[in-house]
RNA sequence: GUCCCCGUAGCUCAACCGGAUAGAGCAACAGGUUUCUAACCUGUAGGUUACUGGUUCGAAUCCAGUCGGGGACACCA
């Protein structure tokens, strides 16, 4: 009877695996299809392998990948080629299979955006035909509005994305936010992409830190009921373990007895460990809100416990692994990498060993095409493992695509951050630090709002700035914490893409009634202004930007382009003005321009999760 | 000790994962608003890509070594 708490808790969660596996079943799909084809971009990839393909006599299998480029500054065509993968096929030099290209498009007429082309230094560089070129992009941005930009790169492929996780009876510090942020927005980005995905928050909630915890709560006289931040106090009673165990090396023992006593289903250790963890789920809840975080799946570490004990009979077993001294498991060296623990001496089951039976249970019942962890980097070799042990269990098919998304550190004062060691900044603190700060100049700057609509604003600036910062930086580098430089309201930020954002929006407002543009057809179209066109250009890259972001699982790629849209736009701004446009088909064009980078601006912070506020 | 990651302008970072004259923001300097939001825009200045060798048509990027910083290594997660 004393495991009944904890029968009654793996049934539960079962059922809510099964609810998972049953909406992932019956959902129909992320969004509409979009197919590369009805991409501009795409088209314009088309004609230049056309015209190599013509010119060469090649079939489209002896045309090796040819990617379009952005040339440097100094060249003026609008994209480019590099002739130097056809060079060995055609035993040629580039710039003589350049300069062959360029002639077969002067003299051709059958491309719809080749304009025209140049021959440099082995690379076969475009012009488009600018007006073409211009019309289509836009009338295609409107078109797909909230949808463009979609692609079909994972049609119909099921992601499982394991991300967050923070472990119970902790604060979530800044570095759980790195692992949150980056989770949902590469589960944006995959939706996009047209996959089916599947959000899994995989709790921390097991291991010998609760014996930690739960010998020193014994001991303590705290009453989580009547505390008023239990997740705070108990971290100090955590922190005061470890500094404790420091000295009085008994103490791990007894903490790996009590987790013992846990694993074996001591019936009041059981409830306390019930008790501490709900209090923690409800304090991530709070922040996950916050952050517009949703999860189809939230299940701990502990639900795999009794799977995680087949996986050391199944692994015994197949003669993977030996006793060691203290009778722990040891399997055998696998690959590339050194004999590890799969058992303690004592019984008691690892991180590893649990993650080993939740990779199986992930594959059994979802069967995903792709599993994702996104967690740190200094996690590498404990998936080393635990892949290199899943494959050779046949835990996982092998055509499933595994793989740990590692992100750099978030550093203070140059080292790790530690709960251990009191190094350690709150999710919270930061948050709402970084929302006085944004309270702070809003207040200044508009006196005119009201107190409400100030806090909502200080509120999206803030929050904007924290996930922001995160995402712009490349993935694996580790990042120092720093106050100034993750609030920073100025230049590369968030804030300067919800004021890009504003200020569109407050400019087709005062435009009036815009309904006339958007029933314009693309021939319509109209356009003076290098930077015009130079826009289109850029939103036509859309696409492809998010693409190149998902493959490389790396988000920056597409704030590096929103501040590229931002920015171009902001030139634009302050060179042309809209409302005084005296042409009207120009005027109503310029419409469609603004309409079309707020569109695409607004679809990008929407996969980023940095929210646009309705003023700033 | 072994293994992994990183080193780019004064600072914080990019460089589409081998391509053209290495780009932005901040800070500095010089300008711009009686006109659609100046949390903005325009311009100037700032570099031996830690160092040394190698690979090739071509290197910040790949390889080897050196220096410097960080991280992971059996009963934490």
């Amino acid at each position: 009877m004393c495991m009944s708490d904890f029968q009654t808790y793996l049934q539960k969660t079962a059922q809510s695996i099964e609810d998972a596996r049953e909406e992932l079943n019956g959902r129909e799909r992320t969004g509409p299809s979009v197919s590369w084809s009805e991409y501009p971009i795409t088209a314009i990839q088309t004609e230049v392998r056309q015209a190599i393909m013509s010119v060469f006599d090649l079939t489209p299998d002896q045309l090796p990948d040819l990617e379009i480029e952005i040339p440097p500054e100094h060249i003026q065509a609008d994209f480019a080629v590099a002739m130097f993968p056809l060079a060995s096929v055609l035993r040629d030099s580039p710039q003589n299979i350049a300069e062959n290209v360029v002639s077969y498009v002067y003299h051709s007429n059958e491309f719809q955006y080749l304009a025209s082309a140049e021959a440099i230094q082995g690379y076969f560089n475009i012009y488009l035909n600018t007006l073409r070129t211009y019309q289509h992009v836009l009338r295609q941005v409107l078109m797909l509005g909230e949808n463009y930009g979609v692609h079909p790169q994972f049609e119909e492929q099921r992601i499982f994305l394991e991300y967050s996780a923070p472990n119970i009876a902790k604060p979530m510090s800044i570095g759980h936010l790195r692992s949150t942020i980056l989770g949902e927005v590469l589960g944006r980005l995959y939706e996009r992409g047209g996959a089916r995905v599947i959000r899994d928050n995989h709790l921390g909630d097991w291991g010998t830190q609760f014996g930690s915890l739960l010998y020193v709560y014994q001991e303590s006289d705290l009453d989580l009921e009547k505390s008023e931040d239990p997740i705070e106090e108990l971290k100090n009673l955590y922190v005061s373990f470890t500094e404790r165990a420091k000295e009085d090396p008994e103490l791990k023992e007894r903490a790996r007895k009590m987790f013992k006593h846990l694993e074996e289903g001591d019936s009041e250790l059981i409830a306390m460990w019930q008790k501490i963890r709900q209090l923690s789920i409800d304090s991530f809840e709070r922040v996950y809100e916050d952050l517009d975080v949703n999860f189809d799946l939230v299940v701990g570490e502990s639900y795999y416990l009794p799977q995680a004990r087949h996986v050391i009979e199944d692994v015994e077993e197949k003669g993977l692994a030996h006793r060691g001294e203290n009778g722990e498991l040891v399997v055998d060296s696998l690959e590339d990498f050194d004999t590890f623990l799969l058992e303690k001496g004592n019984g008691t089951t690892l991180y590893l060993t649990r993650d080993v039976a939740a990779i199986a249970d992930r594959e059994r019942v979802f069967d995903p095409d792709k599993i994702l962890y996104v967690v740190g980097n200094e996690q590498a070799l404990h998936f080393q493992q635990l892949f290199g042990l899943a494959r050779v269990m046949d835990y996982v098919k092998s055509d499933t695509d595994v793989e740990h998304i590692g992100f750099g550190l978030v550093r203070t004062g140059g080292k790790k951050m530690s709960t251990r060691k009191g190094r350690l900044v709150t999710l919270e603190d930061v948050l709402e630090e970084a929302v006085n700060r944004a309270r702070r100049i809003i207040e200044e700057k508009r006196v005119d709002l009201s107190d409400e609509e100030r806090e909502e604003i200080a509120r999206q600036v803030g929050y904007g700035a924290v996930i922001y910062h995160d995402l712009r930086h490349v993935r694996t580098k580790d990042v120092d914490f720093n106050w100034d430089q993750m609030l920073s309201l100025e230049g590369e930020s968030a804030v300067y893409l919800q004021y890009t954002a504003v200020r569109i929006r407050s400019l087709l407002e005062n435009l009036g009634n815009t309904d006339y543009a958007l029933n314009m057809s693309a021939d319509q179209l109209t356009l003076e202004t290098s930077i015009e066109f130079r826009l289109a250009k850029h939103l036509s890259l859309y696409p492809w930007t998010l693409a190149n972001a998902l493959n490389r699982h790396t988000p920056h790629i597409l704030c590096t382009y929103l501040e590229t849209l931002a920015s171009l736009f902001n030139t634009f701004y302050g060179s042309v003005s809209v409302r005084n446009t005296p042409d009207r088909s120009l005027r109503a064009s310029r419409v469609v321009l603004i309409l079309a980078v707020f569109q695409t601006l607004e679809n990008g912070l929407d996969i980023l999760n940095v929210p646009v506020p309705d003023k700033l």
